[in-house]
DNA sequence: TTACTAGATCACCAGCCGGTGACAGGTCAA
DNA sequence: TTGACCTGTCACCGGCTGGTGATCTAGTAA
């Protein structure tokens, strides 16, 4: 244990009172330079040391008060989780559709915008995907759980028509709205159609309506 | 500074006469190895290292043959994308359908056909979702060609009917069984419809049969 | 003032990473 | 036999990673 330590000027405190001395606060740091490290870098690139760094923060509090990189996504999960559940059920409560089918399209619609306007949510839609190790079950959980209670809450009393398998066919629908705005996010065209501008865009509006009218009725 | 290696034994030959000394096969190692850490391990954890492990071969081979990862990663994108021409172009050829309806039903129910039995085709689709880095355009872009061609050589002169958005259905109908199956993967339900078992799956295909008559007519 | 606590920082470790240069041994043509 | 060439092997480098123990310091209560 040679450390020696050549130089030990110490810098005696040069301005830079920046630490906040605010364990609340310094938590919340974490928590927010996960989340964007997560949505711009991606999952990979996430280590304890780059989430230091982006948090402005030392790496002994991510173990201090996490417990490790793993409580931070554990924490971030939950976080996600509520925001699911504010932006599904926060929706305008107004106006009852007339019809099942149309229903199932305003469900549709409402997805397809917040996934495309909050890139958190699409980065968390990913994640799941990815997963390995887990982490993320319970997120996964929580987000069908709120589009479950947006239904519910929506629905009143309409029931699909006869014959038809609605959990199957709406899991496809979401399935597919879930797909195509991830996989625009890292190329223009997705199964041959543009989705790099709102043209895009408005044609699979219109194509989720004709689909969802054809198995529902008009 | 003082490596001094204190152990020159130098083995001399110890049996192991493993060096195949081979350079066709012993690409093909690496090819097979970074397939294979791909499927099981996922995008991260495939570095020089983890490769030349698991290949069992020196990493300095990596370096010569593919000049480094990324050459591992364009080789093993051609070898894909020859493999999705292979299994969707090799399809029995036969019957051609006999309403627009029929075909694109076909090329549903295949496309998760192959995707279910196949977890190197999920694998990849998954991969172009992750992305980050661009590495993967050319392969992204070679299954959509592959499935061009599958229809326009089953299609025969079908054509949809008036009025519709075919190519925005189909992108709809292709991008639902994608995410669908690689959800399944790390889930055993998929917006709530329970993926784990056969049962699931043949609802999903009932319930593709209903949404393409519905759009396209019975 | 003093003693104590909790927040923040520092120093350091073993181990892995991507990447490079040098070398050993086989093969084949001249 | 000689020498060029090719395949495979090894040692090594700087840099970064996850993780830990010790220390510093602001604020508070006695």
């Amino acid at each position: 244990m040679n450390q020696s330590d050549p130089t030990p000027q110490k810098t005696p405190d040069s301005g830079e009172g920046n630490r906040s001395r605010d364990r609340a606060a310094t938590e919340k740091r974490i928590l927010d330079a996960a989340q964007k490290v997560l949505t711009e870098t991606g999952a990979s690139g996430l280590g304890v040391n780059a989430l230091a760094r982006a948090a402005g923060v030392d790496k002994q509090l991510i173990y201090r008060y996490y417990g490790g990189l793993d409580g931070v996504l554990q924490a971030l999960g939950e976080r996600i989780a509520l925001w699911w559940q504010d932006r599904l059920l926060d929706d305008p409560p107004i106006s009852p559709p007339a019809t099942y089918a149309a229903l199932i399209e305003r469900l549709a619609l409402r997805l397809l915008h917040v996934l495309r306007t909050e890139p958190l949510a699409a980065q968390s839609g990913l994640w799941e995907l990815a997963d390995t190790s887990g982490l993320v079950g319970p997120l996964t959980a929580s987000r069908a759980r709120a589009l479950g209670e947006w239904m519910a809450r929506t629905r009143g009393s309409l029931q699909p028509p006869e014959g038809v398998d609605a959990p199957a066919v709406n899991a496809i629908l979401v399935s597919a709205i879930s797909y195509m705005v991830l996989a625009s996010r890292t190329s223009p065209t997705v199964v041959g159609l543009p989705l790099d501008g709102e043209a895009g865009w408005a044609r699979v509006e219109a194509a989720t309506r004709r689909l969802v009218r054809g198995v529902y009725g008009a």
